[in-house]
RNA sequence: CGCGGGGUAGAGCAGUCUGGUAGCUCGUCGGGCUCAUAACCCGGAGGUCGCAGGUUCAAAUCCUGUCCCCGCAACCA
């Protein structure tokens, strides 16, 4: 029997520069959802990649006296590289001036245009002659332009509009149906409220004032404005073709989450439907509005001097106690918070104290008392009854907290039954049972129930940090990967190694400054 | 009166829909234990649940008003 699909997205990353940590945060976040996914046994497609046209790029290489194609070759290969450094396992890397997403792009255009959703009128705007830039009211700071400082004028250029307000009731009626679509559900009315009721403007599709975009065929002087090139990479990359879409494209489409962050909420839920419906294509199952991750409570930014990147981090305390401290900390509907101090606190007292120290001592209890063998010698108590049974459930209880995609507290729940067994150690003191011969089949078993717990939760621990979990595995040296308490594993040639150092908080933040 | 989110112990959060002894993690103080990474386990202190009214036998939870913080406000990724 063929396994379920499950098609997931991260939004593409605009090439203008180096991601944050902030930026980083999305492609962990879909990450610890593929993992956990294709650990429950979908057939998944994990796709991220980069937003490589516009204006703002052709104006950074142009600064950086490089062609925009090299400037953003060497971005995007940065973004991956990020990427890759803290271990996403995403299955295709997409960007917009691959050619054939290009071609697909200037069918899709002219499909549109053809049916009547595309036409020609006249955009206006707020221009900046020196910064070659157009503004909206609203982006204006005491009425002058937010580059420079200097004075706007009114202007306009000829420019193709998608007609959105064709597909206006069609959409209300869509995300009322379909409460699932936009989440979290605070954003739904905020879309609802604040952009569709009101009415829908047409949305620009195309310029003339730059050329760093993808030509428009009809009308060559014209580029392809951002969001019909950008948002189409989500089905111009698995096969969509307007002249008759691939089987991978039938395979893999809708798909099931469109990951993004809450500040282009409306462009996935709004301008993305009609686009799709334009080309009688269905919508995706769900689109979720991500949190942001700020830094001292402060939004994260180069021009506000915070910034914070993902590479740096995952150098000074490694990648998976960043992963662990992103997917734990922004718990679902709030913005999270890094800093320096919380994120070492954090290691200190889950990664190093709560998993790292019942694996060492768990472990180095078994080569002590039975030189590293360890089978269920059955021989239970009734306190043993509680925590088989946490073993048991954690399973369900964390594939409730993923459905709801509350990441942090899946993770909350595997830490309870960790807590929960260095609890159990204490409870059936192992050491004294260690001093009388007769209770040696309780030790072992008391061993065995812990060393079951400790698997359990390693393999539940995979789609979060795929690399401690490994290393768990390699230290139980097990190969048992079932997600219940066993009865019939044998532990043996346990090797006990530091999973996580504890930091010195101060040392390490003086080592910080410093370097900085 | 533009829209939305939030204000609960020193910090970060849950609980609010379906009123009924205010909970979790961290920190702090005291105790226990010694297998382990000064770790682990237990207990204590600490909160007028932003403020003011109202409904109710009972309100963090429902209603009204009010103050403060943060996003968004359309073609900027």
């Amino acid at each position: 029997m063929e396994n379920k699909k499950y098609y997931i997205s991260t939004a593409i990353a605009y090439t203008s520069g180096k991601p944050h940590i902030g930026n980083t945060y999305e492609i962990i976040l879909a990450d610890a959802i593929a993992r956990y996914k294709r650990l429950k046994g979908y057939d998944v497609y994990f796709q991220t990649g980069t937003d490589e046209h516009g204006e703002k790029i052709e104006l950074k290489a142009k600064a950086k006296g490089v062609s925009p194609k090299e400037y953003v070759d060497e971005v995007a290969a940065e973004i991956k590289r990020i990427w890759d450094t803290m271990n996403t396992s995403y299955d295709r890397f997409v960007r917009t001036t691959d050619p054939h997403h290009e071609e697909i792009v200037q069918k899709i255009f002219n499909k549109m245009y053809e049916k009547g959703d595309i036409y020609k009128g006249e955009y206006k705007g707020l221009y900046c002659t020196p910064c070659e830039s157009f503004w909206t009211e609203s982006q204006l700071v005491d009425g002058k332009c937010p580059d420079c400082g200097r004075e706007v004028e009114e202007k306009s250029e000829e420019a193709y509009f998608f007609k959105l307000s064709n597909y206006q009731d069609k959409l209300v009626d869509y995300i009322e149906k379909h409460p699932e679509f936009i989440w979290p559900e605070s954003r739904k009315n905020e879309m609802l409220n604040n952009f569709i009721k009101p009415g829908l403007q047409d949305l620009c599709v195309s310029r003339t004032s730059f050329d760093w975009g993808i030509p428009v065929t009809i009308d060559p002087k014209h580029v392809v404005y951002v969001w019909l090139d950008a948002l189409t990479n989500y089905i111009t990359n698995i096969g969509y073709d307007p002249d008759g879409s691939s089987e991978e494209f039938n395979k893999w489409w809708p798909a099931d989450l469109h990951l993004i962050g809450k500040d282009i909420i409306r462009f996935h839920t709004i301008y993305w439907p009609c686009f799709l419906w334009s080309l009688d294509v269905e919508l995706p199952k769900q689109v979720f509005g991500h949190p942001w991750l700020l830094t001292n409570n402060d939004k994260i930014g180069k021009s506000r001097g915070n910034a914070i990147y993902a590479d740096d981090l995952a150098k000074l305390f490694g990648v998976d106690a960043v992963r662990y401290y992103v997917l734990h900390e922004i718990p679902f509907a709030n913005d999270g918070n890094l800093t320096y101090e919380l994120l070492i606190e954090r290691t200190n007292t889950d990664l190093a104290n709560t998993l790292g120290n019942l694996v060492n001592r768990t472990i180095s209890m078994a080569n002590k008392y039975f030189d590293g063998v360890v089978k269920n010698t059955k021989v239970s108590e009734d306190v043993d009854l509680s925590l088989i049974k946490m073993i048991n459930e954690l399973d369900s209880k964390v594939e409730n907290k993923m459905d709801k995609l509350e990441i942090g507290f899946a993770l909350d729940e595997i830490f309870d039954l960790l807590r929960r067994s260095n609890k159990y150690i204490d409870e059936t003191c192992p050491w004294q049972l260690a001093k009388e011969e007769d209770k040696k089949d309780r030790l072992q078993t008391v061993l065995y129930n812990l060393l079951e717990s400790i698997r359990v939760c390693a393999k539940l621990l995979y789609p979060f940090l795929p690399e401690t979990s490994d290393k768990i595995f390699k230290q139980i040296n097990i190969s048992d990967q079932s997600l219940a308490f066993n009865d019939n594993n044998e532990y043996k040639d346990m090797v006990p190694e530091v999973l996580f150092a504890r930091i010195d908080k101060d040392k390490k933040l003086k080592e910080i400054e410093e370097n900085s």
